[in-house]
DNA sequence: TCCGGAACCT
DNA sequence: AGGTTCCGGA
C-alpha cells in the first residue's frame, strides 16, 4: 500500500543508478516534508508489471510539486477546486526535464504532454487563465461512485451535461483507470459497498472506501481543496448547503488519515478528498454512507490547518443554504442541477419512495474567476488573473468529516442526529424506506440557481416515520431514560 | 499562449 | 503507454 521514501527517491532521475545525467547535482533539495519513513500510496504508481512501471508520470510529478511548499512559487493550487497554476513554466519544465533526464525539456514540450492528458480527462485547461490547468479528480470519483451511478446513467453517458452537453462520455473507464491504475476496473459495476454475506443492517453495508485508495483510512487524504487557497475574497461566515462550510477547520480533513505519516509526499492538506469528505459532510442520508469510524474526523482539532480561514469554526449549527459567492467548490456551471435531478429521478423510479436509497448531490457553488483577459508581461510570473469564462468541469465538493471518533469535538448537529437515527439502516436498508422525499415532492425552486432546487432547505421532513426521525430518536431515548429513572426511584 | 497532428523514442 | 520533439495554425 505504501512505498518507502527510499524507493521513491530513486525515481528522481532516470530510475537511479543507470542515470548519467547531472540530476544528482541538480536535484532540488530534499523537501523538509520529505522525511525518511513516510510512504507513497500505491495508487500513485503504475502496476509493477506494466511497461514503464514506476516511471513517474507527469501528472504525478505535478501533484508532487504542488504538494511541496518550496515549489509554491513555481506551481501552486489556485482558483477552482483542483485547479493549479504554473507560475514559473520554465522552472517546472526544468524540473520535469531533470526528473526525466530530458535536458532540453521546455514548457512547450511539457505543455504538450499536459495536453496529452486532455483526452484522458485527467487534466483540462482552464481557459482564459494562463498556465492554469485543472485536475479532474471529481469525475473520477463520481464515476467510481456507484451510488450516484453516473457511469451507468443514460443521462450521464449520453448527455454529459457536465461538459456542456458534449455527447462524448466524459468519464471513460480509461480515464479513471489511468488515474487509479491500481484499481480494478473502475468502470461500471463496481460497488461502493461491501454488502458481504451478512444481513443488511447497521453493519451490513460498508462503503468501500478502499475502492478509492486516497479515500481510505490508510491512504493519504486529499483534504485541502485547492480552491480554498484561491484568490477569491473570503467574507465569512458563509452558508453552505448541507451545513457544510469549507472554511471551518476540519472541513477538509487532516486527521482522518490516521495512517498518514507526518510529512507524506502527498499530505492531506494539499489535495482534495472529493469523496470521503463529500459523503461525510452531507446530511443524512449522505453522511450516513460513511460507516462510523471511517467518516474521518477528530480533525477539527487541527486548528486552522486545513484552510479554515475564518473564525466561525466551533459549533456552528448546520445550515442548509447556498454559498453566497461564486467561487470555490465548483460543480460545473452547466446543468448539474438537472443532472442530479435526472439521476435522482432515475433512482427514485428504480427505488420508489419507501423502498431504498434516495440520493442527491451537494452542489455547492459555481466556480468562476474574478477577472478577465490577458495579463501584462509583468503579471506573468506573479499571479494569474481569473477568467469568468473559466471552464470548470464537474466537481465533487470536498465536504469533510462528521467524525464520530471523538465525541468531544464539535460536530454539525445534522451529522450527530443522523448517527442517532441509526443511519445505516435508514439509508441503506432497502426495506426501511427512503429518507428523502421523491424529487417530485420537493418544494419548487425558489431561485433561478440551477442547483438550488435540489438542496433541502430544512432537515428531513416531518413526514418521516417516527422511528426514522433523528429528533424523535432523541426524544424516545430521553423518554426511556426518564422511565428508567422513575422505575429505579 | 495554446492547440493538436505527426513522427519518434523508451 | 506515456511521453518527447517538432511543427503549423489560431
Amino acid at each position: 500500500m505504501w512505498r518507502s521514501t527510499t524507493e521513491v527517491s530513486n525515481e528522481w532521475c532516470c530510475g537511479g543508478m543507470d542515470c548519467n545525467c547531472v540530476s544528482d547535482l541538480l536535484l532540488p533539495p530534499v523537501p523538509a516534508l520529505w522525511t525518511p519513513g513516510f510512504a507513497f500510496p500505491d495508487w500513485a504508481y503504475k502496476p509493477e508489471s506494466s511497461p514503464g512501471s514506476r516511471q513517474i508520470q507527469l501528472w504525478h510529478f505535478i501533484l508532487e510539486l504542488l504538494q511541496k511548499e518550496e515549489y509554491q512559487g513555481v506551481i501552486a493550487w489556485q482558483g477552482d477546486y483542483g485547479e493549479f497554476v504554473i507560475k514559473d513554466p520554465d522552472e517546472v519544465a526544468r524540473l520535469w526535464g531533470i526528473r526525466k533526464c530530458k535536458p532540453h525539456m521546455n514548457y512547450d514540450k511539457l505543455s504538450r504532454a499536459l495536453r496529452y492528458y486532455y483526452n484522458k480527462r485527467i487534466l483540462h485547461k482552464t481557459k482564459g487563465k494562463r498556465f492554469t490547468y485543472k485536475f479532474n479528480f471529481s469525475k473520477v470519483v463520481l464515476v467510481n461512485y456507484p451510488i450516484l451511478d453516473m457511469a451507468n446513467s443514460p443521462f450521464f453517458l449520453a448527455q454529459n451535461h457536465f461538459n456542456g452537453g458534449s455527447t462524448a462520455p466524459d468519464c471513460s473507464p480509461e480515464a479513471i483507470q489511468s488515474l487509479f491504475p491500481r484499481l480494478p476496473d473502475s468502470g461500471r459495476g463496481t460497488s461502493l459497498f461491501d454488502r458481504g454475506t451478512t444481513a443488511p443492517g447497521p453493519e451490513g453495508d460498508k462503503l468501500r472506501l478502499d475502492t478509492f485508495p486516497f479515500l481510505s483510512s490508510g491512504a493519504p487524504c486529499y483534504s485541502k481543496p485547492p480552491s480554498l487557497l484561491g484568490p477569491y475574497p473570503r467574507n465569512p461566515p458563509f452558508d453552505y448547503p448541507w451545513g457544510f462550510n469549507p472554511y471551518l477547520p476540519g472541513a477538509f480533513s487532516l486527521n482522518n488519515c490516521p495512517k498518514l505519516p507526518p510529512g507524506s509526499l502527498y499530505p492531506s492538506q494539499f489535495y482534495p478528498n472529493p469523496l470521503q469528505s463529500s459523503l461525510s459532510q452531507l446530511p443524512h442520508p449522505f453522511s450516513s454512507l460513511i460507516p462510523p469510524g471511517e467518516a474521518g474526523g477528530g480533525e477539527r482539532g487541527a486548528a486552522g490547518q486545513t484552510g479554515g480561514t475564518n473564525g466561525t469554526a466551533g459549533g456552528q449549527p448546520a445550515r442548509l443554504c447556498l454559498p453566497s459567492y461564486p467561487g470555490t467548490l465548483s460543480m460545473g456551471r452547466t446543468d448539474l442541477g438537472n443532472a442530479v435531478a435526472l439521476v435522482e429521478r432515475e433512482r427514485v423510479e428504480a427505488n420508489p419512495p419507501g423502498s431504498g436509497l434516495s440520493l442527491g448531490l451537494a452542489p455547492v457553488g459555481l466556480g468562476t474567476g474574478n477577472g478577465a483577459g490577458r495579463q501584462s508581461p509583468t503579471e506573468r510570473r506573479g499571479g494569474v488573473k481569473q477568467d469568468p469564462e473559466s471552464d470548470s468541469d464537474l466537481e465533487i465538493t470536498d465536504l469533510s468529516d462528521c467524525s464520530s471518533e471523538n465525541e468531544n469535538e464539535h460536530e454539525f448537529s445534522i451529522g450527530k442526529e443522523s448517527r442517532l437515527a441509526n443511519r445505516s439502516q435508514i439509508v441503506l436498508d432497502g426495506k426501511k424506506g427512503s429518507v428523502l422525499p421523491p424529487i417530485s415532492s420537493l418544494p419548487p425552486p425558489v431561485s433561478p440557481h440551477p442547483l438550488k432546487s435540489l438542496m433541502p432547505i430544512t432537515p428531513p421532513p416531518p413526514s418521516l416515520p417516527p422511528s426514522l426521525s433523528p429528533s424523535m430518536a432523541l426524544h424516545e431515548r430521553h423518554r426511556e431514560t426518564e422511565t428508567l429513572k422513575m422505575i429505579h426511584s
